[in-house]
RNA sequence: GGGGCUGUAGCUCAGCUGGUUAGAGUGCCGGUCUGUCACACCGGAGGUCGCGGGUUCGAGCCCCGUCAGCCCCGCCA
C-alpha cells in the first residue's frame, strides 16, 4: 500500500510518485488549497491538495485530526521561500493526485497534534487514552530507544558466551522480600503460584547445572506502592555466570552499560570507579550518590562544644554524631530555599536542620547560635557560604543530610563536575536490623555471600559483616543489584539460622535450592541491572511511565484497560475463592 | 498505612474578600479564503465546577468525608 514512509521524504525523491498512508496531524485548510501534514512511524511530510485534483481536494477538505488515510501523489519541491526548515521533510511536499479516508477517526480525546507550546494533557487522561498518547513521537522514540537497547544487550551478552534462558512466570510463593502477586491454583485448591520478584533462584540453578553463563530480560513482579521510578511490573537484565569473582561481575557489567549508552549515543570511560558503602553514606548521604557533584558532607561531631545549643550537645553525648554540609555560594539560598531544605529533612524523620549564611556582617540563621561561632570558623565557612546539618544517629542524620545535599544541588543549580559518574558501591553491609521487630534481615537477599574477611564474625557481631554484595549506581539513580552467591550448603544454611529461620523452615522454602547447593555447585554470582530505568535515563524522561508502553498508575492500576478488576462468581468458584467484605 | 499537591467546557487554564447570567485560549460544528506550516477571518454549540454531606440568605470559593491522578515517607529480600 505504501512506497515510502513520511518522514523519510527528502529532496532525492523530487519527481517520484509516491503512496503514502498515516493519520491526519494538522490540517489548513485555504479554501482553493489544502495542507495536510500526514504522520506515521517514520515522521511527518506535508501534503498539497490543489484544483488539478478536485476529489482529493474536497475530500482532503473535510479531513479530521487523526483519521487514518492512503495518499497517492508526486513529490515536489516546495515553492521558493516556503521550505520548512523545522521539518527533517520541510524542502518537498507530496503533490496530492488522489487519498482515501480507510480509517475515519473521532475526535481525538487528548491533543495529539499539538501546537508549538501547548501543554500535554493531564496524565490521567494520557494514561486512560495511552493509544493516542503512544501516537506522540516523543513516545514513539523513547520506545524505538527501548527496542534498540534491549537488541544491544542481547547481541552484548549473546557475543560474551550469555545463554539467553527462560524461567517460569508462575513459580513458588516466598513470604520473604517484596510481597508477591499470587495467582490461585485450579486443579490444587487453596494453592498458589507467585509471579516472580526476580529469577534469582532460577539461575541459580542453572549455574548449578554447568550452564556458566546465562542471562534474561526479565520481567519482574513486585506487590508494593509504585513511584516515579518504580512500577509493579517491570524488566530486569538479568545475568549470572560461574567461576567468577566480583572484578569479572563489574568487568561484563562495565562492558555491557558502555555498550547501552553507546547505542543512546553516549560515551563512557571504564573502568568505572569504587566506593565502600560506608564511606558513600558519611559523604553523601546515600548509598546511591551522585558524584557529579563535588557538595560532601563532613563530620561535625567534634566541633559541638562549650557555646554550641544544648540539644546538639545533648545528643552528642548520647553518643550520636553531627553532620555538616558547607556550601560554597550558598548563602544565596533564600528563607523560602531553607525552609523547603528542613522540610526535606523532616520527610526523612530528621528533627530539623542547622542552617546558618555567612554574609558581610557575619553568620546569620538558627545553625549559628546552635553550633557557635568556633564551630563555623573550623569549617572554614567564608562569606557568601551557607552550613547545613542534621544531628542524631547516623542511621537518620546521614540520609536525611544526603537528601538536602539533591535539593541543594537542584534550587542552586549546580553545574556537574562530568557528564557521566558511574560508580560501584560495595562492601554492603550483610544484614540490617529491623527497627520494628529488631530481627536481622538481609540487606540484599538471604544468598549473598559473606565477605571472606568477616567470616569470623558471623556469630559475634553480625552487623558488622560485609558481604559480596555490589550496586552499579549512575548519575544518583541505583541501575542494578548483584552479588557473589553462597555456595556452601552448611554456610546457606547457616545464614538461613542468622534469619531466624529453622532448618525446617529453611529446607521447606529453599530447600530446592540447598539441594541443588549440595548436589556440586560451582562458585557463582551475577546482577540484575534495572532496565525500564535506564531506558529512562538515556531517554532523558522523568518517568517510567514515559518508556513503558502501558505503564501502572501509582496505585498499580491500568487505566486503559481498566486493571485490575472484579471477577464473576463463577470464575472464583473455579478457584476455590471467595472474596471476603 | 501516612503526608503534600492537583481536580472548573473535549483539552490547557483563569475565576478577587463567599454575591446576580462561571470566562479565555485551543479543539469541535457551520461559513469565507490558492502557498499554509500555531493559516487567517466571521458565526455557533459546548459546564454534574471530581463525588457526597455540612455551614450560610447565598458556595466553584469555607468545613467534613470520599474518589482519582501525581510527588514523597513507610514498603521495595
Amino acid at each position: 500500500m505504501r512506497t515510502h514512509g513520511c518522514g523519510e521524504l527528502r529532496s532525492e525523491h523530487v519527481g517520484q510518485e509516491v503512496s503514502l498512508g498515516g493519520w491526519v496531524h494538522r490540517r489548513r485548510d485555504l479554501g482553493g488549497l489544502v495542507f495536510i501534514d500526514l504522520r506515521d512511524r517514520a515522521g511527518i511530510a506535508q501534503v498539497a491538495f490543489g484544483p488539478e485534483a478536485p476529489e482529493a481536494l474536497a475530500r482532503a477538505g473535510g479531513l479530521s485530526a487523526e483519521t487514518v488515510v492512503l495518499v497517492r501523489g508526486v513529490v515536489v519541491p516546495r515553492p521558493a521561500g516556503q521550505v520548512n526548515r523545522e521539518m527533517a521533510t520541510g524542502e518537498v511536499e507530496v503533490r496530492a493526485s488522489a487519498v482515501a479516508i480507510v480509517g475515519p477517526a473521532a475526535a481525538p480525546a487528548i491533543p495529539v497534534g499539538r501546537v508549538r507550546g501547548e501543554e500535554l494533557a493531564a496524565e490521567e487522561l494520557r494514561l486512560r487514552h495511552r493509544h493516542l498518547d503512544l501516537r506522540r513521537p516523543e513516545l514513539l522514540r523513547n520506545l524505538e530507544l527501548r527496542h534498540r537497547l534491549l537488541q544491544r544487550a542481547r547481541r552484548e551478552l549473546s557475543a560474551r558466551g550469555f545463554l539467553e534462558i527462560e524461567t517460569p512466570i508462575l513459580g513458588k510463593p516466598t513470604p520473604e522480600g517484596a510481597r508477591d502477586y499470587l495467582v490461585p491454583s485450579r486443579v490444587h485448591p487453596g494453592e498458589f503460584y507467585a509471579l516472580p520478584q526476580s529469577p534469582q533462584i532460577y539461575k541459580q540453578l542453572l549455574m548449578v547445572a554447568g550452564f556458566d553463563r546465562y542471562f534474561q530480560l526479565a520481567r519482574c513482579f513486585r506487590d508494593e506502592d509504585p513511584r516515579a521510578d518504580r512500577q509493579p511490573e517491570f524488566t530486569q537484565i538479568d545475568l549470572e555466570a560461574s567461576f567468577v569473582g566480583p572484578e569479572d561481575i563489574y568487568a561484563v557489567t562495565d562492558d555491557l552499560l558502555v555498550a547501552l549508552w553507546d547505542e543512546a549515543g553516549e560515551e563512557v570511560v571504564t573502568p568505572f570507579s569504587r566506593m565502600p558503602y560506608r564511606e558513600a553514606m558519611q559523604r553523601y548521604g546515600s548509598d546511591k550518590p551522585d558524584l557529579r557533584f563535588d557538595l560532601e558532607i563532613r563530620d561535625g561531631t567534634d566541633l559541638v562544644g562549650e557555646g554550641s545549643g544544648d540539644f546538639l550537645r545533648a545528643s552528642v553525648a548520647r553518643g550520636e554524631r553531627v553532620r555538616l554540609l558547607v556550601v560554597p555560594e550558598g548563602a544565596t539560598l533564600s528563607r523560602k530555599d531553607l525552609d523547603a531544605l528542613t522540610e526535606e529533612a523532616r520527610a526523612m524523620r530528621a528533627p530539623g536542620l542547622l542552617w546558618a549564611r555567612r554574609g558581610p556582617d557575619g553568620a546569620s540563621g538558627p545553625g549559628a547560635h546552635a553550633l557557635g561561632e568556633p564551630a563555623l570558623a573550623a569549617v572554614a565557612l567564608a562569606e557568601g557560604d551557607a552550613l547545613l546539618g542534621c544531628w542524631g544517629v547516623d542511621a537518620v542524620a546521614l540520609p536525611a543530610l544526603g537528601r538536602v545535599r539533591l535539593e541543594v544541588i537542584r534550587r542552586l543549580r549546580l553545574a556537574p563536575r562530568v557528564r557521566h559518574a558511574f560508580v560501584w558501591i560495595e562492601q554492603f553491609p550483610m544484614f540490617v536490623r529491623d527497627p520494628e521487630s529488631g530481627a536481622l534481615v538481609p540487606m540484599h537477599h538471604p544468598f549473598t555471600a559473606p565477605h571472606p574477611d568477616d567470616l569470623a564474625l558471623l556469630e559475634p557481631d553480625p552487623e558488622r559483616v560485609r558481604s559480596l554484595h555490589y550496586d552499579p549506581v549512575y548519575n544518583g539513580t541505583e541501575l542494578g543489584s548483584g552479588s557473589i552467591r553462597i555456595v556452601d550448603p552448611a554456610l546457606q544454611s547457616k545464614i538461613f539460622g542468622r534469619l531466624g529461620l529453622t532448618p525446617e523452615e529453611a529446607e521447606r522454602r529453599f530447600g530446592f535450592l540447598l539441594e541443588g547447593l549440595r548436589a556440586g555447585a560451582p562458585p557463582h554470582g551475577g546482577i540484575a541491572l534495572g532496565f525500564d530505568r535506564i531506558v529512562m535515563l538515556l531517554a532523558g524522561g522523568e518517568s517510567l511511565r514515559d518508556v513503558i508502553a502501558f505503564p501502572k498508575t501509582t496505585a498499580a492500576r491500568a487505566l486503559f484497560e481498566g486493571a485490575p478488576a472484579a471477577v464473576r462468581e463463577e470464575d472464583l468458584d473455579v478457584l476455590h475463592l471467595r472474596i471476603r467484605r
